[in-house]
DNA sequence: ATGGTTGCTTAGCAA
């Protein structure tokens, strides 16, 4: 089983390219954040002619996620569905041949400090809560999307230049800590120990050009899953040629049918 | 400190 998250930055102005890397990676799962776009203004028909139904929790201009899959979904969960008032777009859930999937867009928190910083802070924990809420680590279970968080330096390409902004501080570390400790793992890291694995890079300053690049797409996996886990791909080249998200997908493949 | 680019929507916001 082949579980992927990719931010496509609008889904209507990355079709072409969504299209092309269905048809050459096939995962079973993809998980979508930033569609910028409701569900009546997605290529639903033809993702289907491809072989991929798709559970959406869309919205105009902004936000926006969705889970595109071979299998049936079933259990499917829109927001954090925890009583606050709260119009963005960001959470969908559901099970996909026997596991559950998690795709969050995380808010991006623009600097610390921000209105839009203790956003991000108080969203993290809502997820958290979210997890206690419905799940529980022994259930096969990936939770994957673009979380905005570089959680260590080996995560970022240049750490002296991130450090202390909205996508690594000390809370945003713990915070990655704390989802480790509620059992869910960095399969991703652990098949891929290297250096320079990154997942995004700003458009602005040249920041592909110079690699200036962090690793803030991500892909974990509680225990009966991880264990699973044999391979894991960071899509570079989809950030290269015309129009490409900032974004690059990120793949797992499970030992799992 | 500011700027740089992209997308949505059409001047300004968000990333």
């Amino acid at each position: 089983m082949k579980i992927a998250t990719w931010n496509v930055n609008s889904l209507r102005s990355r079709e072409e390219r969504l299209c092309n890397w269905l048809v050459q990676h096939t995962p079973d799962v993809l998980c979508l954040q930033e569609l910028k776009a409701t569900e009546d203004q997605l290529p639903l028909d033809r993702l289907a002619s491809l072989g991929y139904r798709a559970v959406v929790n869309g919205q105009k201009t902004y936000n926006g996620v969705a889970i595109l899959s071979r299998a049936q979904p079933v259990e499917v969960r829109v927001g954090l569905d925890d009583g606050v008032d709260d119009p963005q777009a960001r959470l969908v859930s559901a099970q996909v041949a026997g596991v559950t999937v998690v795709c969050v867009y995380v808010p991006n928190g623009q600097a610390p400090g921000t209105d839009k910083w203790a956003y991000k802070l108080a969203w993290l924990q809502r997820l958290l809560d979210w997890l206690d809420r419905h799940h529980r680590p022994d259930q096969p279970l990936v939770l994957c999307g673009d979380l905005n968080v570089a959680p260590f330096d080996i995560d970022m390409a240049r750490p002296a230049e991130w450090r202390g902004t909205a996508m690594h501080t000390p809370e945003l570390t713990a915070w990655f800590q704390a989802l480790h400790a509620w059992g869910l793992h960095d399969v991703v890291r652990q098949l891929r120990p290297e250096v320079g694995l990154y997942s995004w890079w700003d458009y602005r300053m040249l920041g592909f050009q110079k690699n200036n690049g962090l690793r803030i797409d991500h892909l974990l996996a509680t225990a009966p899953l991880a264990q699973l886990a044999r391979a894991a791909l960071l899509d570079r080249d989809e950030r290269r040629g015309d129009k490409p998200s900032d974004h690059v997908p990120v793949m797992v493949e499970f030992d799992w049918t």
